[in-house]
DNA sequence: GTTAGGG
DNA sequence: CCCTAAC
């Protein structure tokens, strides 16, 4: 586990925001109601200050106004950026609900659904199409709220879709329920809150506007004005760090990616995050018993009175703030809830180019890489609202007018290192993944074999002409500078030892590729990993001779000699391509991806290979053990020389020598093997006869 | 800084 | 291509 400060944060990623973050010290306790009304005032006032904010701070946002109505001051609702919302006693408080920013929040949150609640009942003065009017809420003593919903898939089918959609309202019970009124047992909420899915129209997105079964609508829900324009996938929609990200956490507890991946709908989660939603479902639940009522009573001064207390405990160390609501009907607020379903998130376009020799396994590795990078890119939730990115947090969905202005609501996908790049993206330029704007694209390139290529997707257009393709079919001698090298972004690749891994290009658009969620931003404090740069037929070429006229073991030589100019090949760098070589050379055609390797090549690698093993059956040019003697029979100490090759041999004896004999100068040893190579001649500091064992009798050493 | 090898 | 041990 990773333990990274994160201290900025923003779902645009540019800046943190100015003001710290009311109400995330959970140590404070001042119900007030009189601080409540003025702050609400204050934040009212607020509405033009458009800031940042995240999704998955719209659920704290709703939470500090809940508590702020509840009589508690906003600030202390909230203090980290989990939101965790758990029940308590829920059998027998429906309408508690607790917030807490518990390190054990991480993870347990999949947080694929926003919810809040539609207008619905009651209010008659709730818009027709809005289905909450945000403005009137103090007066009303409404509570808005939002729902986290843990639902197993994250995108919906058609068929569920329709299902939902004919699901009749049922009448509405003037009851609190959740608790009682469920069948669901521990977690009812799943029951009720399947009701109505709406498929995005212009995109695969399915986005819904779920209503609570049990509450009566006066109105036909108009699921087609509340659909998202664009939702985006984001690797830790469902992991604790992630919402800590939105919530100014300084502690993010990055998870596995893989396990991430793996696991984001498991049932291990499930009764947890579920037991979250059945709490907030609890509460808005019983908000339904006010909604019997004709009209709430305004908040009185009293939280307690009002029916609202907060609660601050601590749970396993960690400061716990709950909001609970007496079961006062008459002082509950409204419910005025806009509910919110995401059911999918969309990947932002990718390119794959793949040979069309390719199979249609390797394509499905492709997509799944691709997808897999994807989603393991630390990426933010930008919140759009009419075009506009909404950037303060601390906003709440009513002083943002988003229960009003659900059709016009829409997620970004932001990298979280944009604030970095402000060369590229511009503050206020962040990519708005809304319907209107371009999206982002990933090509994906395996090989720089153009004519063979198959465009997945179509829209190639918007992409680049300048593929990678173009930057490998050079000469070792090109550094190949224009190579695809992604400055400020890398999508790592695992590409692993497979040959034929994709190479992923941003798009050239400045803006896409703010988009992109990167990787980088989760090693940027380390380093950027290289972008791959798959061999040419050239370079390989190149590569096989120099190791035919060095041999291995010499690749700082073999770079020198071969790659010198090739600035982006380093030694390590050709002597891992070599072994990718040996080992593509050991396997059958059949079994070798990427682009081949021309077999005459590998012959010479195989032969290569055997010219070596062969010599490694007659010691000659390695020396296991030599001893040193003195002209002719002072023998000094054997020295035992471990297999390597003449240089360090070379460096050895020197050592050596000049060590024991270092009165001797200026004398020249003369090794070598039998026959005695042209360059085995070794110049010491002293005047020295060397012997070798037995084993390497033969191999004399002369003077 | 190089080399070798595992990942 | 990364990382690291061992030189």
């Amino acid at each position: 586990m990773v333990l990274q400060k994160r201290l900025e944060y923003g779902f645009n990623g540019y800046q943190v925001p100015p003001t710290p973050r009311a109400a995330r010290s959970a140590t404070r306790r001042v119900p007030s109601w009189k601080k409540i009304e003025d702050n609400n005032i204050s934040t009212n006032s607020n509405n033009n200050n458009n800031k940042q904010m995240c999704a998955f701070d719209l659920l704290a946002t709703v939470a500090g106004n809940l508590l702020q109505e509840g009589g508690e001051k906003e600030t202390e609702i909230v203090k980290d950026s989990t939101i965790k919302i758990e029940q308590q006693n829920v059998e027998n408080d429906p309408s508690n609900v607790n917030i807490c920013d518990q390190g054990s929040c991480n993870r347990s949150f999949f947080v694929s659904e926003i919810i809040s609640q539609a207008p619905t009942i009651q209010d008659s003065n709730s818009g027709p199409s809005s289905g909450i009017t945000v403005s009137d809420c103090s007066e009303k003593s409404k509570v808005d709220k939002v729902k986290v919903k843990v639902p197993f898939t994250v995108k919906a089918d058609e068929k569920n879709s329709k299902l939902m959609t004919n699901e009749a309202p049922k009448p509405k019970l003037p009851v609190v329920h959740n608790t009682d009124n469920n069948n669901n047992g521990k977690f009812p909420f799943c029951k009720d809150n399947v009701n109505l899915v709406v498929r995005d129209v212009d995109d695969e997105n399915f986005c819904g506007v779920t209503r609570d079964p049990n509450k009566n609508f006066k109105q036909p829900p108009r699921i087609e004005d509340r659909r998202i324009r664009r939702l985006l996938a984001s690797k830790y929609w469902k992991t604790g760090p992630k919402l800590n990200d939105g919530m100014n956490c300084d502690n993010d507890v990055y998870s596995d990616n893989k396990t991430c991946y793996k696991r984001p709908r498991s049932l291990k989660d499930y009764p947890f995050k579920k037991r979250r939603l059945y709490e907030l479902d609890d509460f808005s639940n019983s908000d339904d018993v006010v909604d019997s009522e004709d009209r709430p009573s305004p908040p009185r001064k009293d939280p307690t009175e009002n029916g609202f207390k907060l609660d601050v405990k601590s749970e396993g160390g960690v400061k716990t703030v709950g909001l609970s609501a007496k079961q006062n009907p008459a002082f509950q607020p409204r419910d005025s809830h806009v509910k919110l379903k995401i059911k999918s998130f969309r990947v932002p376009e990718l390119f794959f180019e793949l040979p069309k020799t390719a199979t249609v396994g390797s394509l499905k590795r492709t997509v799944m890489e691709a997808v897999t990078s994807l989603l393991s890119g630390d990426i933010h939730v930008g919140v759009m609202l009419q075009g506009k990115k909404i950037r303060d947090d601390d906003k709440t969905l009513l002083q943002t007018g988003i229960p009003n202005k659900l059709d016009a609501l829409g997620f970004t996908l932001e990298p979280n290192h944009l604030q970095n790049q402000s060369s590229l993206c511009p503050k206020d330029q962040s990519v708005q993944l809304t319907p209107d704007m371009p999206k982002p694209l990933i090509r994906y390139t395996p090989a720089p074999n153009v004519s063979k290529q198959l465009v997945i997707q179509p829209e190639v257009s918007r992409a680049s002409p300048d593929t990678p393709m173009a930057n490998f079919g050079g000469s070792v001698e090109s550094d190949h500078d224009s190579a695809p090298s992604p400055p400020n972004m890398s999508m790592d690749h695992k590409s692993g030892s497979d040959p034929r891994a994709l190479v992923m290009v941003p798009a050239m658009n400045p803006r896409a590729l703010a988009a992109v969620p990167l990787r980088k931003c989760k090693r940027s404090e380390v380093a950027q990993r290289r972008i791959r740069r798959p061999f040419s037929v050239s370079e390989v070429e190149a590569l096989v001779q120099a190791v035919e006229k060095l041999g291995t073991g010499r690749w700082r030589d073999v770079k020198l000699r071969a790659f010198d100019n090739a600035k982006h090949r380093t030694y390590v760098d050709l002597k891992d391509k070599w072994k990718t070589l040996v080992h593509t050379a050991r396997i059958s055609p059949q079994q070798r991806r990427g682009e081949p390797v021309p077999q005459q090549l590998l012959d010479r690698v195989v032969y290569l290979i055997r010219k070596k093993r062969s010599k490694r059956c007659h010691p000659q040019p390695t020396i296991a053990c030599i001893s040193i003697r003195r002209q002719v029979n002072s023998l000094l100490p054997r020295s035992f020389l471990p297999k390597s090759n003449p240089r360090f041999i070379k460096s050895k004896i020197t050592n050596l020598a000049s060590t024991n004999f270092d009165r001797a100068k200026n004398s020249v040893l003369y090794f070598y093997r039998s026959p005695p190579p042209p360059n085995s001649c070794f110049e010491v500091s002293s005047c020295f006869v060397f012997s070798v064992n037995r084993r390497l009798d033969g191999y004399g050493i002369e003077r």
